[in-house]
DNA sequence: CAAGCCAGTAACTAATCAGTTACTTTGTGG
DNA sequence: CCACAAAGTAACTGATTAGTTACTGGCTTG
């Protein structure tokens, strides 16, 4: 059928890869998989996906999904492991050094928030690992050692503001970041029952921006002295 | 096979119902039903759930789950009722007339988590219910009428601690309320990734007695003056 | 330029699953 | 005491699903 394929055929040799539109392009291939898979297990879990459906979204066959990837487990492994990446990767990037104490939480508190906000997909993923009591978290040596980075950084802040004075002296850093995990994490992955029982649209931009502030002020006003 | 029972066969006619042990009981057969796929659902959320498993667990044939229920998704939404009605009913139950505006706050907190810790499977019902985007719950006509008594009992508690000057005066008792929830929602249901990223079992005693305290904490901290 | 490997396709298969059919057993009211 | 309804069983069915087989076409390297 499309045996005559119009432009875009060269051989593009000498080493640099072709950018775009090559007929057969691995890698490609595999992001598009991988961006497909992503999409079908945060929208229906690891129960719910399906390996056809993920072919159809990616627009490939499904042979080649068991090619580069095993199977299905190991398809969501990878998914997994590319979303806690993402996160990680985006907390390295904050700077802090030049803001005092209070400021840097409060950077740090809305840094969690607006990421949560903007990857939906990764709340959603963090939701069916947890229901299967982290089974394949547990099983991957990558992400055992992908420590976040928030926590150094966190403790750092909670030094300089214990030395001078106005931060509580018997501050858990893990408590802190687990507050500012938490508050954002319920809001945004349960806003769906909540809405409903509450008949209020948790949705919506002024709501979301409430609870920002929100988030702010209870993070700091639980650590201050 | 077991045509031959041996006891409890008698009519047991006038009115009153046979308190056990009865070859053919409705209620106990709906019952164990609900009970084994409340387990089944909480366990695998609602694609991965089974029928068969969930007829296997309550020791019925598969036939009187549909005789029952009418099919896979009315039983799921059954579950899920059944879910929020339990902790809509435990908090009823809640006297806080005598207790001062702060112990009041202290003791709701107190509950919900206990709750939450007690009843992991609501927990996981409800994590489920948000993948899915609250579309069973938005059909259920009995659930959106059950509002949470907690909100009343907190706005009642917040007016007190107005009054007496201890609480501020712009507290949102939704606000309140989502803080509580989130706080033991986020620390239980995400245990088992936060576990093993952070090497720590946060399912130990001492862990959640310790998150208990700071539960309350945090909350009376973020409505203070 | 040909040999071999890698990307890709279509159609198949064995297992699983929600839901059904056709039947038997048990309790009860006229 | 029997007729009828409700409770219960076993075996089946059609659809879905994860994973496979057997194949084609194109790129690279010696």
């Amino acid at each position: 059928m499309e045996k005559a394929q119009a432009g875009a055929r060269g051989t593009n040799g000498n080493g640099a890869r072709a950018e775009r539109s090559a007929q057969r392009d691995p890698e490609r291939t595999r992001a598009s998989i991988l961006a497909a898979a992503t999409k079908e297990f945060a929208e229906n879990g690891m129960g719910g996906a399906r390996v056809d459906a993920i072919a159809e979204r990616a627009g490939i066959n499904k042979r080649m999904l068991y090619h580069y990837f095993g199977d299905k487990e190991q398809l969501y492994l990878a998914v997994l492991e590319e979303a806690y990446i993402g996160i990680r990767t985006a907390e390295k990037s904050i700077n802090l050094s030049d803001l005092e104490p209070e400021e840097g939480i409060a950077e740090l508190a809305m840094f969690t928030w607006r990421y949560f906000l903007e990857h939906p997909e990764f709340l959603s993923l963090l939701g069916t690992e947890n229901l299967h009591r982290a089974r394949w978290l547990r099983q991957s040596t990558r992400l055992k050692e992908l420590h976040s980075q928030l926590m150094g950084k966190l403790s750092e802040l909670l030094d300089r503001g214990r030395a001078k004075g106005i931060f509580r002296e018997d501050v858990d850093p893990l408590h802190l970041y687990l507050t500012m995990a938490a508050l954002g994490y319920f809001y945004l992955s349960n806003q769906y029952t909540l809405s409903t029982i509450f008949g209020r649209d948790l949705a919506e931009r002024p709501s979301l921006e409430g609870w920002e502030r929100h988030i702010v002020h209870v993070t700091l006003a639980s650590i201050r002295r």
